[in-house]
Order: C-alpha cells, then structure tokens, then sequence
RNA sequence: GGGCGGUUAGCUCAGUUGGCUAGAGCGUAUCUUUGACGUAGAUAAGGUCAUAGGUUCGAAUCCUAUACCGCCCACCA
C-alpha cells in the first residue's frame, strides 16, 4: 500500500478494528507459563450512546489492555452492556406516556416484556461506539446485565444472605419519587438548596403547668403535623424540663400528644421544641423508634394526602395540604410566625420531584457483617487505591454505612425471588420461580414480590458473575471506574465479592475524574456542553482522542476536556504515519548508498534513548501514570526519533535499523495509539502479522561512549543554530575548527544539521570570527564578517555574567561544609566536575571577550 | 459540622522516596515555501511554584498556619 501524505484516521479506522475482531485476538490466550490480566469494563447503558466519560474510560483500559497483551500476559478485556434499570425505566415511561398510557395499564410482566424489547432494538449502537473508540475487548465474553448466568449468581447470593439472616424484611422510611413511584438508596438522592420557610407553631398543653398554657414549635413542613405523634425538647433544656411527659393538643385533630425529652431537640434551634413525625421524616422516625412512637402515615405513595390526615384534608397534594393547614392555624390563632430560610431539599435526580420520606416495606441488607469485612480487608491493604486516598475515604464511608435498601419499584430490573402467603403477611419464602405471580408450596399459596432488585445489587457482583467461565481470570486485576462510583458500586463490589468468594474482586481500583468541558465546568445535557466522543473520533481520528484525554489527567482528578491535545495529538499520529512514508520511501529505495565514511552517533544515541523510553513506559504504565507515560513516548517519537535520528538517517540511510527502530516505537506507542501504528504496520512492506499481536520490545544493543558523543553532537549544533538564529544578517557562516576529533569525524552530519555553507578545518593561528563557548569544544569558530562580530560583543558580556552566576552558586554549595559532608557523595562530585567545566568554560569566553 | 482535593508559564496541566538550570501541549515572537511531515522545521521569550512561618546542607515537593477555588458526606424542626 502507498502511503498518502497525510494520515486520514477515517480511511483505515473501521477497517483496522475489523482486522482485528475477525482475527479472534481479542479473546485471552491461555498460555501456560503466563500470568491472567484481567480487565472487567464498567459495563455502559445498553442501549445508550456513550459519552465523553466512557471515551476516557475505554482509553484507559485499553491502554491497559493492549499493554499487558503485548507483554505476552493472558490478556481478557470483557466487554459488558448495562440493563440500566432506572435510566432505562425512565426513557420508557416517558415513552408510555406519550402515547397516552400508564404503567399501570399492564403488568409488571407485561412492562418487562415491552421494555425488553425496546432495549433490543435500540441495542447496539455503545457497542459499535466502543468499537470506534478501539476497545480491543473479548466481544465473545459480553455479558448483559440481564443474562442469566446475572440472575443465577444474584439469587445464589441472595438466597445464601436469606438463609444467613442478613436479609430482612422491614417497615422503614424510604426515600420515595412520587412520580416514578419507586425508592430509593440514600446515595441516589440528589440534595439542593432551596428557600423555604420556617413556621411557628401553637401547640396548647391539655393541663397547663406551672404557667406555661402552650408550647411553640418550628416546622418547615407545616402539612406533616398532622402525622405528629409526639414533640420533642432537650433534656437539658431548662425552659421545658417541667413539662416533659405532659400532652399536648395536636391542633387541627382530636389527638393529644405526648412532650419527650431527646437529644434531637437542639435547644439553639428556633424555640428549641420540634413535632415528631415518624413517618415523614428520617431524624422524627428514629426518635420514634427510640421511644416507640406510634407511626402515622399522612402522605401516601401517590404524594396526597392520606385518610389518616383527616377528612379536610385527604386528597390534597401535599403543596396544598400545607396552605390548608396553615389557614387552618391561622383561622385558630395558632400560627406565630414565619420566617425565610435555606435548607437542602432531595430531590429524584431524574425528574426532579421533591423525594418524600415515607414508610415502605422493603428488603434490606444488613450490610454490617459485610461492611466490617471489606474495611477489614481495606485495612490490610489488600486492595491498592490509584488515587490512594479513595481508600481512606471508602472506609469512612464503610463504618457510616446503614442497612441497604436493596427493593425498586421499577419493572424493569431482576425480580426479586421472593414470595409472601397469601393467608399470612408475615411468611415470606425464598423461590426462584418469578416468572410466576403465585405458587404452591407445602399446601400454601403464595404471592410473587412485585419489586425488583437494586441495579447496585447485581452490578456489585460484576468481577465474580463476568468471569465465571475462566475462573483463574478472578480475583481481577484492576477496576478501573469514574470516582463518582466509588461508594455506589465498588465499594458493593467489595463487600459482596468477599462475601461470595471469600477472595477480593480486584487486586487493584484506578478511578479516574470527570471529564469537564473546556472551561471546567460539568457536561450536562441542559447546559448543552455535552461533548460527543464519536464526533471527535469522527474529526480527529480514535488515536487522538484517546491520547488527548489522557494527556495531563492524574487519578481521580476532574479535568476539563482539551481540544488542543487532541488535536497535539492528531498531529502526532501524522507525524508518525509521515516518518514511516519516509522510512518506507527509504527502504523502498535502499540500492541508494548511504554515508559509510564515518560511524553515526546518533544510532547508538536513538538506541539508547528508545531502550529508556520503553523501561520509563513500563514503569509509569504499571503505576497507572498514563499522562506521563503518553508524554514520554511523545518525546521519544517526535523530538528524538524525529528531530535527530531520522535527519540524520538522511545521510547513513541504515535502513536495517531504521526498521528495527520504527517497529519498536510502533509497537510502544500501539496500547496508546492502536489505530495508527496497527495502519502503519500494515502499510510498511516488511512487517508481518499485526501490530496488535506483537512482543514488547526488547532492548537494542547500543555502544554508550557514542551515544554520550551524540548528546555533545546536539548541544554544538543546537548552540550554532542558535547563533545563526540570532546574528544579524544572512544566518549561516562556515564552521571551522581545529583540534577537535568529534567535529572532524562528524564534518557532513554537522554541516547538515545546522546548514552552514561549511566545515572547513583549520590551523590555530588561522582562528578568527566569533569563538564558540561551548564546554569540551574550545576551538570552534564561526566564520563571520567583522561587522557582525562587533554586534556579537554585548551578547557574550551578558552570558559570561550569567556564567559567573552559575559557577558563584556551585562554588557556594561546595564552601557549605554540611553538603559536602551530608549530600551523597554522587551529587557533591557531580557539582565539582560542573564547577570545572564552567570555570574553565568562562576562562574561555573572557578570553574571547578581551579579544573581540 | 466531618472529610478530600486544588492554587506551578498567557491558557490547560505534569512534576512519587526533598537533589543539578522547575517541564509539556497550546498560544506568542522571529526565521525557514530544505524532496517525510506547514497537522512542518529552527530559534527564542515567558515562572519570586497562592501567602507567611518552620524542618533540612538543600523545599514546588515535608510540617504548621492563612487566603481563595472546587468536590464529597452528614445535618438543616
């Protein structure tokens, strides 16, 4: 194939992947004497499309990936695809009700049906997205949360937790959406600030006592009085002491409440006197389980009002409760006052409706055993954190952690295999025959659980259920995820894979930040600053997209995304894809004799740097450094590679080497860039298989004396370059010399990186025009007119003081009795052959100064 | 209230056991229409590493305090 002159990623891209998905090499080799790398892919909404996020997360274990593949590890990506139980649930519900209906006009089968469908023909397109973004992952291996070998392992566990007793059935508050009529976990509320008011209410005491007729409460939900079973002051509060265990009247009911004394009660607080009211409010509930307070429901699942609220009030929203009872209060002279407040409200993070607390029963976890467990574990260091500190905060979060309400409301998720007698609400059983409403068991007859499991619930056997066709794939390697994850699913990843396993789930967790936009702020679909990570692909090619998004990103920091490093980054692949036209052009026309006069430094040097280059990118990959690691081998490829060896080669056109050379730069920089160098590899008329399926280079056998003889090479021509930079006038004068074996044996390499018209050698006496400073080379000079000299003179001054300065520095150091006693003995002796160089380096230039 | 991050060049950010002249990309300036690449080459300018103390022979890096920015958790009658 002929090489076009600039890479077009669009060209090759689909075609590559093809290449690579027909040839089975994405799926684990199983080589004996190998170790298991395993990456299991956070898995992404089915029938989503994938967001920018995704393209980091993909690019990372990718690099991974590719990395340890070519390392020679048996390599197993698994790729997965996420039911989304409530994002998905949601997209449908909208859908129900634009044509008019209801969930509630079906059944739940029915509705799992119906959305089952509609996920399988919206399906596919994350997969092709993935595909595009270079995933080189197990396709064999998919696993849809859904899939059965999902449910088996999630009743298995459930059903083991049942039998242990660490799952209970139990009457608690729940966060509840009205509107999309499910619970949810504490996590999944959103809180928000909002205005709100804080009422003062009258609540007259039945017997007055010790002059006091009434007690004044503050309320910010004036409406849920009518479900107090109690109010609360400190037991420290003098002003109340006298009064504990006297009742009040409930105004606007024929109730009479009892006054507590609990710690709840902040005396500071308003008037330092608060209702309870169980089952409405979290803090109101767990003061009535401490006093066992009787629990009224005045708000129901619909968000009206109750018939426990009383007939004036049942059927109201609770927005018009509030104003009823509030007139009510006034109408009585109950009502004391108002003021404006701020207070955080939860909020559905869906659609945004005010999250009711209201009592449910529901399935909970007794997460305690597990919970001390996985911070047993963390504890031990068993688990390595990138960033470090997540673990850290994952235990807090871990001893903090409450019962977990594992039930939804929501139809399209896991059944939950669970049964209740009809004749008795208290016997619940165990059984996997969901797709029944009713069974039989033992004569009885009971009644399906209509309720579904927490997505988190299945998702946090994720390592364990994807791997359980090769088992010697788990414990996984690393888990590589966005850090918003960090309690909701790793942290369940970790206490249900130690419960299941008796193992962890992952050596390793890597977390990355958020993509921001490019001005740092969040991407959301309102702002409309949503970056679509397949019109980049499109625009710039997969490579520079990948590379760009790792450009300059650590773990677990939020960065904005950076189009000026995908498009470095673009520009990378091309200068890539142009030195291997040329290398091709080059070996192509290889009867063309290169140089043999002299022996080219720079082959020895480019060896040299790649085998530092390939040690460094080993080193920051396994650390997880993939910002540093895409830096080094761009460093390498464009700056080194590039700048001196390739122009070098124009000369000694070695084309042995040169194709030694670019194949091992092709086959480091694949993990980062698979499409461009797997392109390159198929283009170039030497090599043979794919890119992809490579060994990670060994290292080249270079002579260090000359590569050291190169480096000195680059400061002479950088240092001429620079003059002819700077002079005033034409820009290039002859180079002559004398004395100097380096710049003898290297006359052509020099005259043809730094253009001068020559490199003539020349006697001492003959020495004229502008000396060159440079450390180990006292006899260049650069031949140029007298009048361009004399301009030359202010310059030297200003670098022989600058000179001075720096060898005042190295000699102060050195006088420093404690650094020479105290430093490594390395460094103090490196700082005097430095102060030997300079000063004899300045001894040169003063004399160049007194003769200018 | 508890916790965690950040503050380094005009911009976006690297900088892991403290060690030579603090780096990158983009941007800027000047030069180069050289047969790999103008998505390029060459050269250069640009930083008292937020502030104040401390530890140390030596601090962007460790410690303490302050300021500002951001995130998470809990609470908010």
């Amino acid at each position: 194939m002929k090489f076009s002159k600039a890479y077009e990623p669009n060209q090759f891209e689909p075609d590559i992947y093809a290449l690579w998905e027909k040839s089975g090499a994405f799926a684990p080799t199983n080589k004996k004497d190998a170790k298991s790398y395993t990456i299991v892919m956070p898995p992404p909404n089915a029938n989503g499309n994938l967001h920018i996020g995704h393209g980091l997360t993909i690019a990372l274990e990718d690099i991974l990936t590719r990395y340890h593949r070519l390392k020679g590890d048996n390599t197993w990506y698994i790729p997965g695809a996420d039911h989304a139980g409530f994002e998905t649930w949601v997209v449908y519900e909208r859908r129900l009700e634009a044509e008019g209906k209801t969930r509630f006009d079906y059944s739940r089968d029915d509705l799992y049906e119906q959305v089952w469908n509609f996920v399988h023909e919206q399906r596919g397109n994350m997969e092709l997205q993935l595909r595009a973004l270079g995933a080189s992952c197990d396709w064999d291996s998919l696993t849809f949360t859904l899939d059965q070998k999902v449910v088996d392992t999630v009743y298995n566990t459930f059903e083991k937790l049942w039998k242990q007793g660490l799952i209970y059935r139990g009457v608690k508050l729940v966060n509840f959406c009205t509107k999309h009529q499910t619970a949810f976990a504490d996590i999944e509320v959103t809180h928000k600030d909002e205005k709100g008011k804080l009422w003062e209410i009258a609540y007259p005491l039945v017997k007055p006592k010790d002059g006091i007729e009434e007690i004044i409460v503050s309320t910010t939900r004036p409406e849920t009085l009518l479900g107090d079973t109690a109010v609360a002051v400190n037991p420290e509060d003098n002003r109340y002491k006298n009064i504990i265990g006297e009742k009040v009247k409930l105004p606007l009911t024929d109730r009479e409440i009892e006054i507590i004394a609990d710690e709840h009660a902040d005396p500071e607080y308003g008037t330092g006197v608060v209702k309870i009211t169980p089952a409405h409010d979290p803090n109101d509930y767990e003061v009535g389980q401490r006093h066992n307070l009787e629990m009224i429901t005045v708000i129901g699942f619909d968000g009206k009002m109750t018939a426990e609220a009383g007939a004036n009030y049942e059927g109201l929203s609770t927005t018009d409760a509030r104003q009823k009872v509030l007139g009510d209060l006034e109408d009585q002279g109950l009502l004391r006052g108002e003021q404006d407040l701020v207070h955080s409200v939860g909020h559905c993070y869906k659609c945004n409706t005010v999250i009711e607390p209201l009592l449910r029963e529901q399935w909970f976890i007794d997460v305690k055993p597990l919970a001390e467990r996985a911070i047993k574990t963390l504890e031990a260091n068993k688990i390595k954190f990138h960033p470090a500190n997540k673990k850290r905060a994952l235990i807090n979060y871990l001893k903090n952690l409450k019962d977990w309400n594992i039930s939804r409301q929501i139809p399209w998720g896991i059944p939950i295999p669970a049964f209740q007698n009809v004749d008795d609400p208290t016997d619940w059983i165990f059984d996997k025959r969901v797709d029944q409403q009713e069974i039989t068991k033992n004569g009885k007859t009971y009644r399906r659980d209509e309720d579904t499991f927490d997505t988190w619930f299945s998702s946090g056997q994720w390592p364990v259920i994807t791997t359980s066709d090769r088992p010697q794939h788990y414990p996984t390697s690393v888990m590589e995820t966005g850090a918003d994850l960090l309690f909701p699913w790793v942290s369940r990843m970790i206490m249900l894979g130690l419960y299941n396993t008796d193992e962890i789930p992952f050596e390793d967790v890597y977390m990355h930040g958020m993509v921001l936009d490019e001005k740092g702020q969040k991407m959301s679909k309102s702002k409309g600053n949503v970056i679509n990570p397949i019109e980049i692909v499109t625009q710039y090619g997969s490579d520079a997209l990948r590379l760009g998004l790792i450009a300059s990103r650590s773990a677990g920091v939020n960065q904005a995304f950076s189009s000026s490093k995908v498009i470095a980054s673009r520009n990378l692949c091309n200068k890539l894809w142009n030195v291997a036209r040329f290398i091709q052009d080059m070996v192509d026309n290889s009867a063309e004799q290169g140089n043999k006069a002299a022996d080219n430094y720079g082959e020895d040097w480019i060896c040299r740097e790649i085998n530092k280059t390939n040690k460094e990118i080993q080193k920051l990959v396994s650390n997880y450094r993939f910002a540093e690691a895409g830096d080094a081998i761009y460093d390498l490829i464009w700056n080194k590679y590039a700048d001196w060896f390739l122009e070098g080669e124009k000369l000694w056109k070695n084309t042995e080497l040169l194709k030694t050379t670019l194949e091992q730069i092709l086959i480091m920089l694949h993990p980062f860039a698979p499409f461009v160098t797997e392109t390159i590899w198929q283009a170039l008329s030497w090599t043979e298989g794919m890119a992809m399926t490579q060994t990670w280079p060994e290292t080249l056998k270079f002579d260090a004396k000359r590569a050291a003889k190169f480096e000195e090479l680059i400061s002479i021509i950088t240092n001429i370059r620079s003059h002819f930079q700077s002079l005033p006038g034409a820009g290039s004068y002859p180079i002559a010399f004398y004395d100097d074996k380096l710049v003898y044996d290297n006359q052509l390499l020099l005259q043809h990186f730094t253009k001068a018209p020559g490199v003539p050698e020349i006697k001492p006496e003959d020495a004229k025009g502008l000396h060159l400073a440079i450390a180990g080379h006292p006899n260049i000079y650069l031949e140029i007119p007298e009048d361009i000299h004399a301009k030359y003179k202010a310059n030297l001054e200003d670098r022989i003081l600058k000179l001075g300065q720096e060898i005042n520095t190295l000699e102060a150091r050195l006088r420093n009795p404690n650094y020479v006693k105290k430093a490594p003995k390395e460094l103090v002796d490196e700082t005097k052959s430095q102060l030997e160089t300079k000063s004899k380096l300045l001894e040169d230039m003063k004399a160049e100064f007194a003769l200018v």
